[in-house]
DNA sequence: CGGAACACTAACATATTTGTGCGTACTTCC
DNA sequence: GGAAGTACGCACAAATATGTTAGTGTTCCG
């Protein structure tokens, strides 16, 4: 059933395109799926975001790799950043139209994934205690 | 609208954890969202397939890096590695159930990203054009 | 009989990503 | 007055990811 799913989806959108090399989008998939693409959008679902406010909500992201990641995502055009010009500076980053869509899908994998995980760790110890 | 799903999702989830550095689900992620693991998956999707023929779908892999993302998606219970004792040899991938239900979002996020390409172009020219 | 195909693996070299520490120009808090 | 917070950029180091080459043992093909 989900193969019949997954058949029509890569048939209707012809996928033979990001197997492909040297397709664009190679690119976008890795900046959504990175180490930290995929955590910065999912912080960012909720709403705006501070740059600080977000390092401290994606445990573990370095202050470069987080201002890397969002100028990825800016220029991919999925967040918008919003410089106020005062004194402390301060800057809000926020997603796009565009990248509400793919947020969307990212939480959708993300939480998938947490939800499933009680099954994968117990799959990963049956094969270990083999 | 999306803003009040994700976080009703993000919610009854309780996603402060693939947000928290040491959460099992970074290691799921990061298989799935890795330069080749979102590949493979795609790939498997349409149907099982023997490794040669992986490795021509899926285009830039290399025989080490295929070799090794499917072991990773194997030890996470997402593929099954089924070789017949032949003696050119005959191995076969195919997905798990489990599999399956990732390779969903994976396909739909991929399919998403082919689909938004071309507004996501037009936005990165608008912005060069700045 | 030479060569290709199969499904890998080990060793090694390189590329890319990520982290660390420092500096900024100012303000607010104690 | 000293410390901390703000949103970064830069240079350098370390870690990780990826690629390259060569080799395995057999069988089929020309």
């Amino acid at each position: 059933m989900m193969d019949r799913i997954a058949q029509g989806l890569l048939d209707s959108w012809k996928l033979g395109n990001v197997l492909a090399a040297d397709c664009p989008s190679r690119g976008v998939l890795s900046h959504l799926t990175n180490r930290w693409g995929a955590l910065v959008m999912v912080a960012l679902a909720t709403g705006p975001h501070r740059f600080a406010e977000l390092r401290r909500k994606v445990g573990g992201v370095s202050e470069r790799m987080l201002s890397q990641t969002l100028k990825d995502l800016e220029a991919d055009g999925f967040v918008l950043r919003t410089a106020h010009q005062v004194v402390p500076p301060h800057v809000d980053y926020e997603l796009t139209p565009l990248g509400r869509e793919a947020a969307g899908h990212v939480v959708a994998l993300v939480g998938w994934i947490e939800g499933a995980l009680p099954r994968i760790m117990a799959g990963k110890l049956a094969l270990a205690a083999e």
